[in-house]
DNA sequence: TCTGGGGTCCTAGGACCC
DNA sequence: TCTGGGGTCCTAGGACCC
């Protein structure tokens, strides 16, 4: 029988940004969206004081300032590297590794004599590396596995780590039978409400729920979620990462945008953006799709959403190529006259950069272009991203994203870095 | 005034094929 | 008048995850 653990940083952004912060110990931190929108990573203290997940910021603004909370931009520099260093660390401790999520890792124990003692280590390990505290659920299953996670998190004695054949199965039982159904991974809102008209209510009451009937109800998602919960493993670890089927850039703009060219330079901007993302996992795309719209929230304006396809006769990773298509698509969807908050372009069909069927009538794309990007790609790389860019990108610059309260890159730029 | 940005999988139904 | 059986592919929509 497999044996997983799920390991993941506690609050991990509003960790990450405290790790520099020493001077914020023990005080409430709270991280916020791209725009400064809602509340993404709160620390301890600032649950302690009821600020919820996902809430607009505007909405608990008060709370902040009256508890002193220190308040911070999302900073996707700092916590990507973050997770990097912690993922690595975590995997020195498993047999197996599946990076499941920027703060989330499986890992495979099998064999491991002294669980608690291995996982207490973990966790000691991680925190003098990386600075960020952990908590380890260990399971028969990846599902059992992520409640043991919950487990650990919510009960003060279990000190992060929990393992569920620590438990004789009454009490495990007993303990299934507290946890509500939609703490489960992979029963979220609606299913948890249609379970709870079934009468299923706890994890419990799910794990003894009969699996066809489930399927008939719901789908074969769900029932293998049951059987996840009886500990027969439907989910295997995936330790490659398989690539991306689809590729999306996207941001909402700080102030309302009325004109084409500023819609043009942001549109510029997220197609580099995602033939960049293409490139890294050394793929092609087909297909290039703008989507812009209206502010939903904004009931007195009038509402537009417009979504364009725009095929290419040839798949490509070039940001040129992309940039154009994206912007042909633009032309075709932009309408005058709306208040425009959000755009964003979609790559799809995306294959393997190495296996493209030509077009036997249109002229082969330049080979050189290949070698330009790997250059531009290297060069950002190496001094910082943007460094080299479209011009189509700058042509107005009144399409920003809010991020006044952002942390500096600490471990990703050379400017940036601590002072000691 | 202020409301994120990514992703995946499954199902049902229609078009179409032999 | 009667109108099969087996399949694939595509799309839209819904659900989930972080």
């Amino acid at each position: 029988m497999p044996l997983f653990a799920l390991v993941d940083g506690n609050s991990f952004y509003a960790s990450c940004e405290g790790v520099f912060r020493p001077d914020l110990i023990g005080k409430p931190i709270v991280v916020l969206s791209n725009n400064d929108g809602c509340v993404v990573a709160r620390s301890a203290e600032a649950k302690a004081l009821g600020i919820k997940g996902f809430v607009p910021f505007f909405e608990i603004r008060h709370l902040c300032q009256k508890h002193d909370v220190a308040v911070f931009s999302s900073n996707y520099a700092l916590y990507g590297d973050m997770s990097q260093r912690m993922m690595q660390v975590i995997g020195r401790w498993g047999i197996d590794q599946e990076v499941y999520s920027v703060d989330e890792s499986f890992i495979t124990l099998d064999g491991i004599p002294d669980l608690r003692e291995h996982a207490t280590r973990l966790r000691a390990d991680v925190l003098q590396r990386v600075g960020i505290p952990t908590c380890v659920g260990i399971g028969p299953s990846k599902t059992l596995a992520k409640l043991a996670n919950h487990v650990g998190k919510v009960y003060p004695r279990a000190q992060g780590v929990f393992a569920w054949h620590w438990l004789t199965p009454e009490w495990q039982d007993k303990l299934m039978a507290r946890i509500a159904v939609g703490e489960v991974w992979g029963i979220g809102r609606r299913i948890a409400e249609r379970l709870a008209a079934m009468g299923i209510h706890s994890a419990l009451d799910l794990k003894h729920a009969d699996p066809r009937d489930i399927k008939r109800q719901f789908n074969v998602v769900v029932e293998r979620t049951v059987a996840e919960l009886n500990g027969i493993s439907c989910l295997a670890l995936e330790d490659v990462a398989p690539a991306k089927q689809q590729i999306i850039a996207s941001r909402s703009f700080a102030e309302l945008v009325h004109d084409f060219d500023t819609l043009a330079s942001a549109i510029s901007h997220h197609a580099c953006r995602a033939a960049e993302k293409l490139r890294r996992q050394h793929s092609h795309a087909r297909l290039v799709a703008v989507s812009i719209r209206t502010n939903r929230f904004r009931q007195q304006d009038a509402q537009y959403a417009g979504w364009e396809v725009y095929p290419l006769i040839h798949p490509s990773s070039d940001s040129a190529t992309i940039t154009a298509a994206a912007l042909a698509g633009l032309r075709r969807v932009y309408r005058p006259g709306y208040s425009y908050k959000k755009a964003g372009v979609v790559l799809m069909e995306i294959g393997p950069a190495d296996r493209v069927q030509p077009d036997l009538f249109a002229p082969t794309p330049d080979p050189r272009r290949g070698r330009v990007m790997a250059v531009m790609d290297h060069i950002n790389r190496e001094y910082g991203r943007g460094t080299l860019r479209l011009a189509s990108e700058k042509l107005h610059s009144g399409w920003a994203m809010r991020q006044e309260k952002r942390s500096p890159r600490w471990t990703t730029c050379w400017r940036e870095l601590p002072v000691v």
